[in-house]
Order: C-alpha cells, then structure tokens, then sequence
DNA sequence: CGCAATTCTTGATCTGGGTCAAGGCACCCG
DNA sequence: CGGGTGCCTTGACCCAGATCAAGAATTGCG
C-alpha cells in the first residue's frame, strides 16, 4: 500500500466503500480519481440538491447525515433514503435528481466530477460491480423499509429505527457486543417521523413508552443506550429466523 | 436481425429487457443465452420461492403477475415488489432469495441457469450496464412505493396503483392516447391491499368511491376504465410537474 | 344445471395515531 | 441575567381506516 491508497481510505471518499476492496483499486486510478475530486460542507438543515436540478456530480458521504425525500403536492414529504458516512449519493447515467437532498446534520461530501466518474466506472469493471452491488444493498433496504412503513405500529417503528441505527454504528465500529449498544441519534423527532411516516409527537411519545418499558434509556434527548439488543429485535416485529441480517 | 434474435424477442426473454436494445447483442451471446434457458409455468397463487431458499436461477416474466413480499412473526405481509411481463427476477451475484416469490396470477417464466448467466454478464459490459440501469429503475419505484405507503390517504393508494398499471399497460401497448384507457386488473383485492398496506375491506370501498365518483369505471370486477386520465393524475396526489414520469 | 367455494361489497363499531394546544428544557445572544 | 428560539414532551379530542360481521356476485366443478 503506498501513501495515495492510504489518505484514499482515509477519507472514506472511495465509490467502493468498502475498505478492503480498496486494495484492488490500482494507484494511477486512484490518481484519477484524486484529480477529479473536491470537499463541500453543509451546515445542519441545508439543501443540497433539488428534485429535478442538474447533477454534475456524485458523490460520497464523509462525515453527517443526509436525506433523500419525496414532496407532494400539498406539502406532505416521505423520507425515501437516509444517507450515513460512507453511503454513496447521486447516480452514474443519470443527470437529474429524482429527489430532494438536504443536509440532516453539519455534513461533509466528497464529490467527483459526475463525466470523468462516468467514463471511468466504463473502463474498470470492478467499480462497476461494485456500483451493482451497492445499489441492490440499497434495494433491500427500502424494501426492509417498505414494510416498516406498509405494516408495522408506531411502536414497532421506532424499535425498527433504533436496531437499523444500532447496527449501523456497530459495523462502523466495529464493536460487535450482542448487547449493551449505546449511539447518539443522527436525526430530529421530525426527521424520524419523516422517514417512518409518522407524526413527531407519534414518535415523542413512542420513544418515551419504550424509555418507560425500558427497552432503551435515553441520556439527555440524543443519547441512546440499548441495555439488551434481543429484547429491541423482539420490539421490532420483526421474523428474525429469516436469513439476512442487512 | 437473423432468426435468432427474433426468436430472442419473441419470446421475451432478454435480459436487457427493452427489445430496442436487445439489438447489441451478438449472434453467439444469444445463442448462447438460449443454451441455458428453460421455461417454467405456475399457477394463480403457486409460490415460487420462499425468503431463504437457495436459487438456482434468474428470470425473466414472460406472461402473468409475480409479487415479492416481506413477512412478519405473526403473520403480516406487505408485498414489496411487482413484477409485470418483461420485468426481471432474481439477482447475479445473490444465491439466496431475501423475499418470498408468489404467482399472483397465471404466470410463464423464462429462466437463465444462474451461474452461467452470470459468467457471461461478466463477459458483456452491456448486459451488467443494462442491469445496473434496470435495479436503479427498481429503486426509483421502491421510492415511489414508499410515498404511497407512507403519506397518502387510502383513495390516493389506489388512485396511485390505478396509475401506476395503466402507465405500465400504455407503455407496453404503444398506446399513448392521453385519456380513454382501459385495463384488466391483474390483482385481486387481496393483494390490491397487500401492495399498498391496506385491508381488502378499505380497498374495495375506495374503488367504490372512485366509481360513483367518476373517476374510473368498471366492467365486472377486474376491467377498469379511466375516462380521464389526468383526473386520476390529480386524485393521486402527486406532485406532478416535479419532472420524471416513470 | 345446481351447489360449493372464492372473491367482492357493504354495514356497524372500535381504535391507533393524527391534530390541536399548552407548556418544558437547553442553548444562544444581547 | 433574561428573554428568545429551537426542539421536545404531554394532554385532550377526533377521525380514517381496521376489525368484525353479514350477505352478494362470480367462478368452478361434479
């Protein structure tokens, strides 16, 4: 590994998010892709992009959380992705934003110049499939969401949220104690409600009967701590027998 | 075109599912996607695969509706994807089936033997590319599903899932006539409700609704008529000059 | 043709979560 | 230090859609 695949890794910006399959990255590509790459920041609560604007670029999360969501008419909106650091943005072939894009929390992109990105998702294969991949994971996922929405009680919605984040933050750190979980939340009461298609005082008080039931213990309004994760899964509804762990 | 490919169109069977673009593939790739190919019919309410099996195979709809759905301990279900004939099961790369497979109705298929399949996507950067293009077109209407299920009232659902068949029937029929068409419904109330997280109940008063108010018209039970098509347009909700029209 | 078995419709009632409203709490800034 | 200004919590009430129940229409099959 020489320095350019460190500081590459380091700065999380690889479309191939996963840091081991970094490694079949060869330097001159990763060259290109350093010359083709920028920083922005948002600060909490800023949009990015438009439904319907230009994208000339897509890029790769660095550090916060961003939305993707669907307005209609009268002013009701869906959540329709949440976007976490190391979650990929935007979409190669395609030049217009299908939704709006907004900053959840002060957030840091790495961009890339969308043609050149393009042209060399072409000319290397693994990238690729790696693109295929990714975007079938994302597929599950709103699948997995699909039924959150169509199905599950406000409570089990919650439940839901909370062992999706949880197990996010764990894989991210790698910490992977059955229970005894504790992350901060990276969404407002709206922003929840938002992505579970309910109302913030829905999910106040749902928040507040689990912390009664003691299924989570909350440390001020942001600090969540899961003293017995099984206990959450159970909470969720889910059949956990089921196969993949997403 | 040589007998091949006609063939190949025929019978519906091409991986890249627009038959425009089925032209890019060579004579050889053809005749060898016909190699590993086979056709399996079922019969309205067979199930296929269910969430867990190991699959063998990938597929094309060729005639008939198929549903994915997701499960709950207790028994809940929400449907999570629709296939209509020409749409893709199945994904290279993937040999468990993460949702249960139904024929919702009489249903052909036309299999690809999976591991084959796959060496020759590797082999044909199109065919990847083509896949790439079909799993985004599948997130961007998981996206829309998920509006559907998570804000809008029960008469926009169905407004919704009427829009959304008789798009999907014009554009299979060439029939681009603005308002005046008309459609078999290829599910029943059940599976109505399944796709849209209602009860059957709700689903059959709502399309009551939509009678006696004029919005659509029906034949029997499962013929519908849209005398007005931009009158259902408004009755979905949906934010409709926001661009793209999948 | 007639008698199930499905599939669909409609009515009556109940309830989870939406809506409206009134504070509480933490942090910033003058 | 005092009064905003966001965020969050809690209460009271209401309604869209679920649930329970009873038939009607359509289909299929002996």
């Amino acid at each position: 590994m020489n320095e350019i695949v460190f500081d590459h890794k380091e700065c999380g910006s690889c479309p191939i998010r996963h840091r081991s399959v970094c490694a079949r990255c060869e330097a001159d590509e990763l060259e290109e892709l350093d010359a083709i790459k920028y920083y922005r920041s948002y600060e909490a609560g800023q949009p990015i992009v438009w439904s319907g604007d230009r994208m000339d670029f897509v890029a790769s999360v660095v550090t916060g959380v961003a939305s993707l969501s669907q307005a209609m008419e009268d002013g009701r909106t869906q959540m329709v992705g949440l976007l976490l650091p190391s979650d990929f943005l935007g979409r190669p072939g395609r030049d217009v934003a299908p939704y709006d894009v907004v900053a959840v929390s002060n957030l840091t992109l790495c961009c890339f110049r969308r043609k050149p990105f393009e042209q060399m998702m072409i000319r290397t294969p693994h990238i690729a499939q790696r693109l295929l991949e990714m975007t079938l994971d994302e597929l599950d996922a709103a699948r997995e969401w699909m039924l959150i929405l169509g199905r599950k009680t406000a409570r089990e919605k919650i439940a839901s949220l909370m062992a999706i984040i949880a197990r996010r933050e764990a894989s991210l750190a790698l910490t992977t104690a059955g229970d005894g979980m504790d992350f901060e939340l990276p969404l407002t009461r709206e922003a929840m409600a938002d992505y579970l298609g309910l109302t913030l005082e829905t999910v106040s008080r749902q928040i507040s009967a689990l912390k009664r039931d003691g299924v989570i213990t909350l440390e001020g309004k942001r600090r969540v701590i899961i003293p017995d994760f099984d206990r959450l899964q159970i909470e969720t509804g889910d059949d956990n027998d089921g196969g993949l762990m997403v």
